[in-house]
DNA sequence: AATGAATGAGTATTCATTCAT
DNA sequence: AATGAATGAATACTCATTCAT
């Protein structure tokens, strides 16, 4: 029936209304409409509901990365793309993702935390590799090592824009861009075709 | 005397030796050598301390930093030894950094986080504007902007590093280099005495 | 079973024992044999107790009333063996009604008032109603506002001689005495059987 | 200068608009205008306040009292004069006069309730003691103990109406009335000069 | 697997009172 | 007499977790 799935679920729309700190147990199962008992049947705590959060926000930031990212355009405009996704997922779930960010919450879950964020940081690495291999970017750049970095960038500036410019759709553009460029020029992307 | 300063020194002590969630304030009370109460004539509440804890952790950042900085030396080597202090700083200090990072994020004192962070937005745009002034990076650099962009991406990857790598100073290092070389490109720097 | 009765049951006994301002919420549970927690899924707050109390006391009073009254004999022997009644629940419970009355005047209980006291007046009020067809107290008398003229007498002489003149015997006979005779021509007793 | 005044008008006042229990010291001396601690060299607690607020609002009660009644006036209409007297107190006064019948709130400072409370008790039986003297009651009358009833019938109507009806004045005034005519019968009024 | 009533440890906050100036 | 910063004891209430059904 999915309970695991409708806990998840219902935890991420309660976090967002109303903030992680405030949010009870109770406040979860009651929207998932289970009882409050049966929550500990799929988490053995509530701090472990963390890691689960978070793997389905970076799944599905995933997903909205890759269909966003036109694998046959210029690799410019895929990374492009990839920005106005990672952006577009930040607009949508900014309060949640700055408790991801900020790292679980607490320490304690830190060694998970990596192998959440993995697939995004392989996806990133990927994508860098082919591009090195075609000769679009610089070829100094260390595809893992960048990943990070990139992924870094992005979302820093997004949560930055989001969540403390409250907003400002001008502000974000602005900034997007300015990352774009700044993207552009530290890849230094070759006019492959040329 | 000092005691609004020395309830924040506490504060740091303790949050960085337990963690902010297991900190109680009779802890930070203890420590400070003041009474419970006390407390309460500097700060409404517990977590009307993070904004101090944050400015005064600013302010440390910018000190190092300016501490580091050669204003003589090349800008290339400016910012190197800029990313070198803010990775120090990391070092040092990474686990108050998620905290404060965390602590600002999940509160109502989001607004506060700018004006904290102002003044190093302002110290890296200053620079920024100086290097634009003398050839030193690219044109179309806008400081204002780029500054955010900069302490973003560098302190994502301290953070990244210190918090989740768990102070593996190889991997540090290996990660400071692929940063400094990807910002070398991005700024675009010119060999201005060529 | 029965935890709510069980915790205005201990509630009761501790207040009268230690006054009100000096019961805290761990005495009263420790003594009904319930969690801390339990307490607050039957009240909302340590204040909204006071209405459940008072209505088990105006229940008492009303029941040692009914019991005390001989609906078969005179009706100044009737009205004689209410205020006894009335003076007897108030010698013994005197300190806990000193609370209730303070306790519901002092917070926003007050609407809930009126609603524990009515079945009382209602007894009264029913009482004068037949003794005004009988034609044995005078016709002018308004039963309704009348009862509650009695009750509020009644009432506060018996505390004042409880409460302040600290149970003295002799002092709270002649008080009831006055009472009595002040009542009878109030009432203005007729001899029906003339 | 009258401090010790000041502060008892100002606890007055702010036991007036928001209650006593949620008054706190700070309240008082503020509105006062004297210093947290200068409190303390005129009241050795805050329950210490109670006896003289009580003693204030007594006093107030007899001056309103004795400017009301018209000693040239028929005793029947003087008793009403003070019955009106009363209850006008009581409108204006009945949140803290609330307080005060109901045992100055604890029961630490009883014994000074009867203190506070007798100017006004020899009042009403020295008006009885002269109106029994000239004949005008009935002479079974004991006005010492008729004065309690007196004072205790009334004040404990008003508050019934101005704290529980919450300031009806249709209400009020068919409760006062009904108050006269009983305590009419129970005197015994007699037509003197007939 | 599911329930939800019961648990009870844990702590931020209040505010009457003190006392050095 | 006056101040007001400092004190610290005292406790109502919360909520994650358990467990009998």
């Amino acid at each position: 029936m999915g309970k695991k799935a409708a806990i998840i679920h219902s935890a991420i729309e309660v976090f967002q209304e109303q903030g992680i700190e405030k949010t009870k147990i109770s406040d979860i199962v009651k929207r998932a409409g289970i009882a409050q008992g049966t929550f500990y049947l799929y988490f053995p705590s509530k701090l472990s509901l963390m890691p689960a959060i978070a793997e389905v926000m970076v799944a599905k930031t995933i997903e909205i990365v890759k269909d966003t990212v036109d694998n046959d355009a210029s690799y410019p405009k895929q990374f492009e793309q990839m920005v106005d996704a990672i952006y577009e997922v930040n607009r949508e779930y900014y309060e949640i993702l700055a408790v991801i960010y900020s790292g679980l919450a607490s320490t304690e879950h830190i060694r998970e935390w990596e192998s959440v964020y993995a697939p995004f940081y392989e996806w990133v690495s990927e994508k860098l590799e082919a591009a090195k291999k075609e000769g679009a970017i610089r070829q100094s750049i260390k595809p893992d090592r960048t990943a990070k970095l990139i992924i870094g960038l992005v979302e820093s500036t997004a949560e930055q824009v989001f969540l403390y410019a409250q907003h400002d759709e001008n502000e974000a553009n602005r900034q997007k861009e300015e990352v774009l460029e700044f993207l552009a020029y530290a890849l230094h992307f070759q006019n492959v075709e040329g």
